[in-house]
DNA sequence: TCAAGATGCTAATTCGAATTATTACAGGGT
DNA sequence: ACCCTGTAATAATTCGAATTAGCATCTTGA
């Protein structure tokens, strides 16, 4: 059971009392402060032969610092299943984290009573950190708006709109690299688009579509929006360049087409819009462009000391790296 | 930056004391507590009203529970060179954290001075967490002993030897594991041994060549420990079964098998002994055992359940499952 | 009508650390 | 003796919620 020790303690055993135990832990040698060279030393000692550390807790009752950063997901992050997508994002956030000397508190145990996480169920934990990290596709308005009002201190990964408030995040420009891609297509002779996937719901989505529809306005060339890309229906309107949402849709096409005797990207070119959420078929090079991930991880933390600094409302897009590969010409 | 309700102003807003406010919060109806219905509402209405939520800080400085776990490895869990390995054990220790209702401290903060990980630095943060679990290979001896003395509550991932008292973990039975394979291997015909690997350092290392000689002890045949599996040298030794202690050295020794005109199974087996902790190639099967890691990581969290609740030091092995492959015969 | 018992609520304390105000005791000068 | 100035340490208070002991007030029953 090895109950915790308390400054208490180490008191006791330093024969003093515990508010110097508080002084010499904290350093604190300015106003008017004072302890003698051997009493702290002999206090130090006993923190030393202890391995005394604060109670996390009652230090942050008392003022606002813990150096823990916390990370909500509303899933799982280490399942591998998802954890192609998560890792990046997290190698980010962990490296920033020692940087900074932080701590980092996973939120797994918030789960609320229908089975799903919420970042504010019952018993909300998310203040025992200094501040949190938001990671996941799509995220909870109301949970956000909860956030927004209740200003605590966190950073979104990935662009959110405003939820009761402008919401801090650190997000990838993926209207500029949809607009990127659709401009090298032009470029290359294609005058016929096709956007295939949801388009809405994240906000993921929709800056994808919306990046489109500006581009293929901007060139004065075709582009449709649909939800599946269905070869056949594609290939019979005349689109000669397919943009897909999500790179299993994107592979799959590429896949079919090719058993259907066509060339990609001879007769249809396909472009992946960043990266895989679901597995994808290994052997065909997608051409598209790469979410900066870790780097994203990395944003976000630092934009986090920010807001804990200077009660900023950072928001941040990173622009997105092209990816040759294969599928489009 | 609107500083957060206190149950004192709910209690101000509903013209009771703060007690109250606590006791309709809880809703405690046990142990002689009695609060009329109508104020009960009335309490309840003001919250509802204010949205308040109790400070959670607050809450665990009184229950003596951070209800935190922490995570503890000398190297970064996230950099995918080494995720392949950690990760199902993050997967069963996320799993089984997000049961008991605990959150997941990783301390990446614990940069010591020179460079290296070490547990107990200028600054311990380990006790940050209620207990924690230790992951990696091999674990300092000195950080190990002195957890024992400080009786932080621990448990480590992988047998660890006594240090300064018994080390609470959860391993893989890797003697069993490798005796299973030699008697599989026995049992086909095979006379002559060789365990190809370290077999000292890291007690799991120890713990494989361990199972190795008894095995070999056990059936009278001959059983040889080199240091690196030089195929030559074991061919004209008249080896007939290798047993690899890192997969890499395996499949690298099945493919130079090959290479030379040999069959594997037919002139030579090859048997790996747990995951790759490097990266191997993919297209040899090897024929061995596989650790149960996630079920690990699950143990150990329940295992450090026990400790902090009843103070034990649990130890506990784990059978590893045997892996048919094609490298045996 | 008065004690016994039930009811409804609150004052006071606790948790552990940080901070402020205060005390205690030197030694030096007059 | 007296005051003053450093110096060194401690007592007391704070944070927000949970809990215990206890104080009122109101019913009953004899």
């Amino acid at each position: 059971m090895a109950k915790r020790l308390t400054q208490q303690d180490i008191a006791r055993m330093a024969g003093v009392s515990q508010a110097t135990v508080s002084l010499v832990l904290n350093n604190r040698t300015d106003s008017g402060v004072r302890i003698a060279e051997d009493t702290r030393a002999r206090v130090l000692e006993v923190i030393r032969r202890t391995g005394y550390v604060a109670n996390p807790i009652a230090r942050r009752l008392h003022d606002q610092r813990n150096r823990i950063l916390g990370v909500f997901t509303y899933e799982a992050v280490f399942p591998s299943t998802r954890s192609d997508f998560y890792q990046p994002f997290l190698e980010g956030i962990e490296e920033q984290a020692e940087e900074v000397g932080c701590d980092l508190l996973l939120f797994t145990s918030a789960k609320a009573t229908d089975g799903k996480r919420r970042i504010f169920s019952d018993d909300s934990r998310i203040r025992l950190a200094d501040g949190c990290v938001l990671l996941g596709r799509s995220i909870d308005r109301d949970d956000l708006a909860q956030l927004v009002a209740e200003a605590v201190p966190f950073v979104s990964i990935g662009r959110r709109d405003d939820a009761g408030g402008p919401v801090p995040h650190v997000g990838a420009d993926y209207p500029a690299a949809v607009r990127d891609l659709v401009d090298r297509a032009v470029a290359l002779g294609h005058r016929r688009f096709a956007y295939a996937g949801a388009g809405t719901g994240a906000e993921s989505s929709a800056d994808r579509l919306r990046g489109f529809k500006q581009a293929v306005a901007a060139h004065g060339v075709e582009g449709t929006h649909v939800q599946f890309a269905g070869l056949d229906q594609l290939v019979g309107a005349g689109i000669t360049c397919v943009l897909a949402e999500e790179v299993s849709d994107g592979a799959a096409l590429v896949l079919a087409a090719r058993e259907r005797g066509l060339s990609v990207p001879g007769d249809l070119s396909v472009l992946m819009l960043g990266a895989a959420t679901r597995p994808a078929p290994q052997d065909v090079e997608l051409t598209g462009f790469r979410i900066p991930r870790r780097e994203m991880g990395r944003r976000a933390v630092q934009a986090l000391t920010e807001v804990l600094e200077h009660g900023t409302t950072p928001q941040e897009l990173l622009a997105c790296e092209f990816v040759q590969g294969s599928t489009l010409g």
